[in-house]
DNA sequence: AAGTGTCACGTTTTT
DNA sequence: CGTGACACTT
């Protein structure tokens, strides 16, 4: 059997037609666990193996790293060495390449840096300070969000001006204009900038499109329904010659249309490419099918969809539960106790809970560390969003990009050098006077005005210490870079002093970071300060998931996407949460919120857990919701535990608060023990209460049996109540 | 300039 | 409940 008949192997009928696809545009409409993956990497490989193409004229886009190095990894087992010439990557890191080519054509530096939200909405939050409007009335992120939108739409400052009717759409005019201005004196592009900026090129440098073109000749887009605009249109120009797109995607998993995804641009593929191939994949390798079945139900209540159902090629089998917990507390609980029933049967990394807000991350995390449950958080770790992380990072930015003026208003006092907000004052206006960036401006204080001779010398010195670091990296690699960072702002050496504990972690923040950098170097053999920035700004929350350990996941719906574990906990399933209330006015709101629901459930492949909470605290106070519509949209016989609940005299909501606190007032609060009670503590096992002290914080003395009784703080303590 | 205290306000979801 | 913005003090 030669080497383009084996891609085949193990394919079924649909999927065999479209990795055989060769020229033309195609649309593979991929149920959720189709093996579109699978697709994708096998299309790839037969097109190397049957067709003979090239492997640097593939292109495959895909909307997280993680997913792309899979691709690339599978490639590669399956043709060996020359998979490394396709390009593989993000639609960001994708467009990030070509502008780094060609971006001097629209008057931008190669070397540009990437703004995060973070950055971009301070930006906003200057501009309209600048512009005299009030930020607690006019919303930084709000406004910041128009243009967002605006930018996914390929809508320009100036179009923007045009058809700004409300006042609110005026002010947002204005600012967008601004930022835009500020954004190239800044030699910054934002995210949505990446797209955007390449479309312009494309349409304003054919040349440059027609290079690209001949370069990429077939296409394939991974998670199409979730493209915007400017995607779409971006794909539409790159296509256009040789009109060779392959898109992937599944209607019912569009859940991104508050970032721009337009679910049309699925919908109308046939319209937009008139001699499409369109394949169904609909046959699920995944799950069991009751939870197909379940899924099946819920999504079948959307109107604006094609009517689509898969088959469960896994067939009958899988369990589905439902459980009501008087608190998220408790359904917390509840979550760790079956995961500790389950364990043995199944490990960690077969089981993630899911939630609809990150915030609901905190008390699973919580629990999790009581039962000593050990677990992973997608996207609730912000490392990247840490005060010392995007100190040191903005470093690394101004000495790339020296005009980056955000960067240089960020560490100019950071570590404190006696350079205050009236003196940073200075230098901007000096630096308006005389048309300069920040640092310039710096550079040349003995010559500012406004600044009188002690300052002079602070801001020079500063100056004068990045223009150093400067030249080492013009001659240095990576690593001595960031030594010399550390070293010569003194910024651990101040943290050092500090002598706390939180002053401790900052520092292993820190040196987290130098591990990050090492690792990029090794991995990616670049010891490019460039690089290593990009390759910072367009990680994935997701990208970062760890699946060697023995873990629990804990994540967000919307990240979850693309994955599968054998067992998943849908969590805060309550009207409000899951649908979030945001939805409720937004127009078609409840069916993306469904769609999501949809990918939730379909992430299982075994059991399913469906949890949820009488009350739950926001914002410090009690809320009470009542159970999620969509729970509703499950027919009462695919639930397993029905009977048991059932039989069980449901406890009125008081008698389950009741059982659950209020043994003993303490401090104002109610706290769940009291002496002679018995406690079950995750590493020393089942133990008694022998007394109860309040301190400053509650301590218990628990007998374990073996040994002298142990005090503990209540609030750390792995303990539940047995 | 830097450190401390008080108060309002917020949370969808993310490349 | 936390965070962050701003006012006030040193």
């Amino acid at each position: 059997m030669d080497r383009a008949e084996k891609i085949l192997n193990n394919l079924n009928e649909q999927q065999k037609k479209a990795v055989k696809l060769y020229k033309g545009p195609g649309l593979i409409i991929a149920g959720a666990g189709s093996g579109k993956t699978r697709v994708l990497t096998n299309r790839i490989a037969y097109l190397m193996e049957a067709y003979d193409v090239k492997p640097f004229n593939i292109l495959g886009l895909t909307f997280t790293n993680k997913a792309a190095d899979e691709m690339k990894e599978r490639v590669k087992k399956m043709t060996g060495k020359n998979a490394a010439d396709i390009f593989l990557g993000t639609f960001h890191s994708f467009c990030v390449r070509i502008l780094r080519r060609e971006i001097n054509r629209l008057d931008f530096n190669r070397n540009f840096t990437i703004y995060d939200s973070y950055d971009q909405k301070k930006l906003v939050k200057n501009i309209l300070k600048e512009l005299n409007y009030d930020v607690k009335k006019f919303k930084p992120a709000a406004v910041l969000n128009r243009i967002s939108n605006s930018k996914n739409e390929l809508i320009e400052a100036a179009s923007y001006k045009k058809d700004a009717l409300g006042y609110f759409e005026k002010i947002v005019a204005a600012v967008y204009e601004k930022y835009e201005r500020r954004l190239k004196g800044n030699n910054a592009l934002d995210f949505d900038d990446l797209i955007m900026k390449t479309v312009q090129l494309f349409v304003d440098y054919p040349e440059v499109l027609n290079y690209y073109q001949n370069r990429f000749k077939y296409i394939l887009i991974d998670e199409y329904q979730d493209v915007n605009f400017a995607q779409y249109k971006f794909a539409q120009l790159l296509s256009r010659e040789h009109k060779n797109i392959f898109a992937v995607g599944d209607p019912d998993q569009s859940i991104y249309a508050f970032r721009g995804a337009d679910i049309r641009n699925i919908l109308n593929f046939e319209d937009d490419y008139p001699d499409a191939k369109v394949i169904k994949l609909e046959e699920n390798y995944r799950s069991h099918k009751k939870i197909l079945d379940i899924a099946d139900n819920v999504i079948n209540n959307n109107k604006n969809r094609v009517p689509k159902k898969l088959k469960a090629a896994r067939g009958q089998g899988g369990s589905v539960y439902y459980k009501t917990l008087s608190t998220a507390q408790k359904e917390a609980n509840f979550i760790a106790q079956k995961m500790q029933s389950l364990k043995g049967e199944y490990t960690y990394n077969d089981m993630a809970v899911l939630y609809r807000t990150n915030a609901q991350s905190r008390q699973i995390e919580d629990v999790m560390m009581k039962y000593g449950i050990p677990y992973q958080i997608i996207g609730g770790f912000k490392f990247y969003e840490r005060m010392e992380v995007k100190d040191i990072l903005a470093y690394l930015k101004l000495i790339n990009n020296n005009v980056d003026n955000l960067s240089f208003e960020r560490i100019i006092n950071s570590p404190k050098r006696g350079i205050g907000a009236g003196t940073l004052n200075k230098v901007q206006k000096y630096a308006e006077d005389e048309n300069l960036s920040l640092l310039k401006a710096a550079n040349k204080s003995k010559a500012n005005p406004y600044l009188s001779g002690s300052y002079q010398n602070r801001v020079t010195n500063f100056a004068n210490m990045i223009n150093e670091l400067i030249e080492i990296n013009n001659s240095n690699g990576l690593i001595e870079l960031f030594n010399d960072v550390i070293e010569k702002t003194g910024y651990i050496n101040k943290l050092k002093k500090e002598n706390t504990s939180e002053a401790e972690r900052r520092i292993e923040n820190i040196q987290e970071l130098y591990n990050v950098v090492e690792e990029h170097i090794r991995e990616d053999a670049d010891n490019n300060l460039s690089s290593f920035l990009e390759e910072v700004s367009l990680v994935a929350d997701v990208d970062n998931l760890e699946e060697s350990r023995d873990i629990v996941t804990l994540m967000t719906f919307h990240s979850a996407k693309g994955l599968e574990f054998p067992v998943v906990y849908m969590s805060g399933m309550e009207d409000g949460i899951f649908p979030h209330a945001n939805s409720f006015e937004e127009e078609n709101g409840i069916e993306e919120e469904r769609r999501l629901c949809y990918v939730g459930i379909t992430r299982a492949e075994d059991i399913l857990y469906l949890t949820n909470a009488r009350m739950r605290r926001r914002y410090g106070s009690a809320e009470y919701n009542s159970p999620s519509k969509f729970l509703d949209e499950i027919p009462f016989e695919l639930i397993d535990n029905k009977e048991e609940e059932g039989k069980k005299k449901q406890k009125t909501f008081e008698e389950e608060v009741e059982e659950s606190i209020n043994v003993k007032n303490y401090n104002n609060k109610t706290h769940r023990y009291k002496v002679g009670q018995e406690v079950v503590h995750s590493r020393w096992g089942r133990g008694e209460i022998v007394e109860i002290s309040e301190g400053n914080d509650l301590e218990l003395t628990i007998d374990f049996g073996k040994g002298s009784p142990k005090t503990l703080l209540e609030k750390y303590a792995p303990i539940q109540r047995a």
